[in-house]
DNA sequence: CCGATTATAGAGACTCCTCTCTAATATTGT
DNA sequence: ACAATATTAGAGAGGAGTCTCTATAATCGG
């Protein structure tokens, strides 16, 4: 029916994760993606209607791969302990598997133009974080933890205390210690109490 | 001696640390900076030998001021236990005297061109990641912790959860939860166990 | 083989930023 | 008053990046 890509849109989104990893959101420009995969500029534009919608493609890809494994880890055990503290060792677990997009992850959306997003793009992300928060709610149910400081108690210790785990070494380039995915389990199960 | 400056490099770096903590690094060009104290570009150069040298004072005279008060309550207490929590309090109470520039280390070096400072500039880094290297081994002794991994408990209890803290408030420029210093010291202090 | 369709290809306008350079200006010591 | 000096003031060259626009190329159904 017509023409073969020759650069298709998850290619242009994987050379955009490596830059992003590199060099920060900064480095994500139209033509560094071009020239990564060897296209012109132009082959860029044709699939994403400019560096914005690039941006807001490549924050939400990554984000919702590592969300589809974290739910899937998180409901995986009934106990709220266990759950926990296995979320918090898949987050450096997967960290350690896809350490670029990783990287990535520990930007913020912000740092990806989340205010000039499309509206559609905005929902993606307003979806995602409105199931993490919905997960999060069902584990300080389950543990008894009650009021706003208790609630973030929890999201600390599953979400927040993990990432700063792997930062560091993941900002610098280098691979995570073997100890990481124990560490990571222990810390979350000394503050889930 | 000489004509009377208007802009000086104090006046110049708070421009800078404002605009950091609103667009991040990459907000910190040599024209924003001036527009927002009403001077012409060639004032800031004036001050700075280029961008990497505003990125890089603006990025010490903050982590130097953070330190220094850092320092001083680590060592006020002669328990460790205590002394580390006191720590994480102070960090999330300086992050709300000083939203702006806490927001501004939220970011690391190297988002701030670390890697294109001059040796003076880095020197100075390194001279204050030593120091906190030292009292986090200093407290991780007094402790009784032994190996890496022990170790970098201690950090991620004393540095990193803090911050993670904070971090989601400080990028969105909410003000923090009042109970968020008493969070910090708890779960601090369950992490040193 | 032809027309429709979908891509690639890349030139070029426009904007924003960095940095340099020259000129003007205000203050101090003599 | 005058020289010396530190500073403001701002024009403008040069570079990087975004985005638009036109031309060209490859594939498919008929």
């Amino acid at each position: 029916m017509a023409r073969p890509s020759r650069f298709d849109t998850d290619q242009l989104l994987d050379a955009a994760v490596r830059l992003a990893a590199e060099s920060g959101p900064a480095g994500v420009t139209m033509s560094a993606v071009a020239k990564q995969v060897g296209a012109p500029s132009g082959s860029v534009y044709h699939r994403f209607a400019g560096r914005t919608a690039l941006l807001a493609e490549v924050w939400l890809r990554t984000v919702e791969r590592f969300q589809e494994s974290w739910f899937a880890v998180l409901g995986g055990d009934p106990d709220p302990r266990r759950a926990g503290a296995a979320a918090a060792r898949h987050t450096v677990a997967w960290s350690r598997a896809h350490p670029q997009e990783a990287a990535l992850l520990l930007y913020g959306a912000a740092d990806f133009a989340r205010a000039e997003w499309s509206e559609e793009h905005a929902r993606r992300a307003d979806e995602g974080h409105r199931r993490v928060r919905a997960a999060l709610a069902g584990l300080a149910a389950a543990l008894g933890a009650e009021g706003p400081a208790a609630a973030e108690r929890v999201s600390v210790a599953v979400i927040d205390l993990p990432l700063s785990l792997v930062r560091r070494r993941l900002r610098a380039g280098e691979p995570l210690p073997a100890h990481t995915e124990d560490l990571a389990e222990e810390c979350t199960a000394a503050l889930l109490g």
